[in-house]
Parts: C-alpha cells; structure tokens; sequence
DNA sequence: GAGTTTGAAACT
DNA sequence: CAGTTTCAAACTC
C-alpha cells in the first residue's frame, strides 16, 4: 500500500497518520456504534499497514502541521513570484503552480502528478467545491474584497494562496505578486493566532477541511453554511440551530453494498 | 445591479 | 471566551 501524503493549502503536509485520525473522526460522527466497531476492525488494519509500510517521514520541521517556517514560507512565496503576475495574466491560462507543490517536491515522499493531484478546496462559501471532486485552479472564483487589500481569509484567494487574477474585482489588492511582504506579514499574523487561539488543530489556509458550520437562520439548507455548500451532512462539530442538514441514521450495512 | 441578509473572520 | 463589529458572499427583488 501506498498511502500518499497530502499537502495542505498552507503548504505543509498532512502525513497519513493524521489523514487517518480526520477520517477516524469522520467516522465517529457518522455511523452509529455498531457499524464503528466494524470499520475500527478495518481501520486498525489499516492504521498497522499505514506504521509498516510507510517510512518515517524524513524531515519532521518541514511536515509538521501547525508550525510556521519563515524561512521556508519565503522560499515558497518567492518561487510563486516568479509565475506571471496579475498584470501579465489573460485569465484563461493556467493560474501559477501553488507554493505546496514546490515543498512537495522537496520531499522524498511519492507524488502524483500535479495533473491528478487532489488540489486544494476552494476557500470562500462561493469557491468551495460542491461535488467533493478534484478543482482545478483556474475554477475558482474571482473574489471582490473592497477593505482588505486581500489579505484576510475573507479573501478566496488569499485563503487558497494564489494570486488575485485579472477577473478579480478587489481594491488596493496586494496579493498580486508585487506585494510579497506584505502577503508573508499576513501569513505570519493569522498563523500566529491561530497559535495563540489553538481553537482547532486544523490549518486556517487548508480549505479543504471543514470544522463545522454555525448557521442560526438558514437551517444549514444555504449557501451560507459551509457543510451544505460542500454536499456534506453537518456534524457534532456543528454548533448550528435548527438545521436541516443532519445525517440520516442509515445502516453502514447500505453503504457497504453500494460498494 | 442595488440593497439586504447571512455567517465567517476579526476584534474587543 | 463571549459579545460585537467588520467583511465579502449569497440572496432577493
């Protein structure tokens, strides 16, 4: 077995030990107990498979989920400077290759090809993928911030890491690529209160997890709440109010058959 | 397209 | 950490 490592968005990379426990988590607020202690037979196995046949990773400062290298960072930000600015841009090309995809590189972990490669969830409510399937770059949305100069996770670009794009509609937009600075001293920032807050062990910038939603009027039934917008049942995560959007209790037994 | 509503993010 | 404000997207008309 093969298990790949996933980069997130923030250009750091979730080893396959912590793509278990998300999915073991998953797991815990989907199914009920009976059908758990099946698929804890299953994943303990795969857990086993996952301790022998996957190597130590090689350089636990570069993977290490939540910490913030400078250094690094800058490197990435640098490279991604180099791909054609906003002001170079048609807007029917390929967006820059993101800053993950050159760590990655430095890795000796197996990759897929880019091509293929399940790239980052959309970061806004209007940019998130809404049938789970791979996005390419050049589907996300433009994004129109007014007040942030795009350096806020308002912004659906800043919060995936690529460069506003011509189609953008933003004011005073510094993530242009002519702003480096200024985008890694707002990286920094978030990255340290997200620290500070520790409300999660998730990474603000890996839109492709989901902490679940807070909807107190639109019953999780709207493109506000993230979960519906991502076609997925809200959770214990949830702190939503009257939501329409709950699991079914259904047998794992079903779900089994289907496969 | 303008105005309103909404919930996430940021702030206090 | 709970309440408030700000923000940009979703929604309505």
């Amino acid at each position: 077995m093969n298990i790949q490592s996933q980069n997130n968005s923030a250009g750091y990379i979730s080893s396959p030990e912590h793509s278990w426990r998300k999915n073991k988590q998953v797991m815990d607020d989907e199914f009920e107990p009976q059908d758990k202690q099946m698929l804890d037979e299953t994943n303990s196995k795969f857990q086993s498979q996952c301790l022998i046949e996957d190597p130590p990773m090689q350089n636990e400062s570069v993977l290490s989920q939540n910490s913030f290298h400078y250094d690094e960072l800058q490197q990435m930000m640098q490279a991604e400077i180099l791909s054609p600015s906003k002001l170079l841009r048609t807007g029917n090309e390929p967006k820059s290759t993101l800053s993950f995809d050159i760590k990655l590189e430095q890795t000796s972990i197996q990759e897929e090809p880019i091509v293929n490669q399940r790239t980052r969830r959309k970061a806004s409510k209007a940019n998130y993928n809404v049938d789970d399937s791979p996005t390419m770059d050049s589907e996300i949305k433009p994004c129109h911030c007014s007040k942030t100069n795009c350096l806020q996770l308002y912004c659906s670009c800043f919060h995936n890491r690529r460069q506003c794009t011509q189609e953008c509609k933003c004011s005073e937009c510094f993530n242009d690529g002519q702003h480096s600075d200024e985008v890694l001293k707002a990286i920094e920032q978030i990255k340290i209160k997200e620290q500070r807050a520790s409300h999660h062990d998730l990474d603000s910038f890996d839109t492709r997890q989901v902490w679940g939603c807070k909807c107190k009027k639109t019953q999780c039934i709207k493109g506000y709440c993230e979960c519906f917008i991502r076609h997925k049942k809200c959770s214990s995560h949830c702190q939503c109010s009257n939501c329409q959007n709950k699991k079914q209790k259904t047998s794992i037994n079903k779900k089994i058959k289907k496969i």
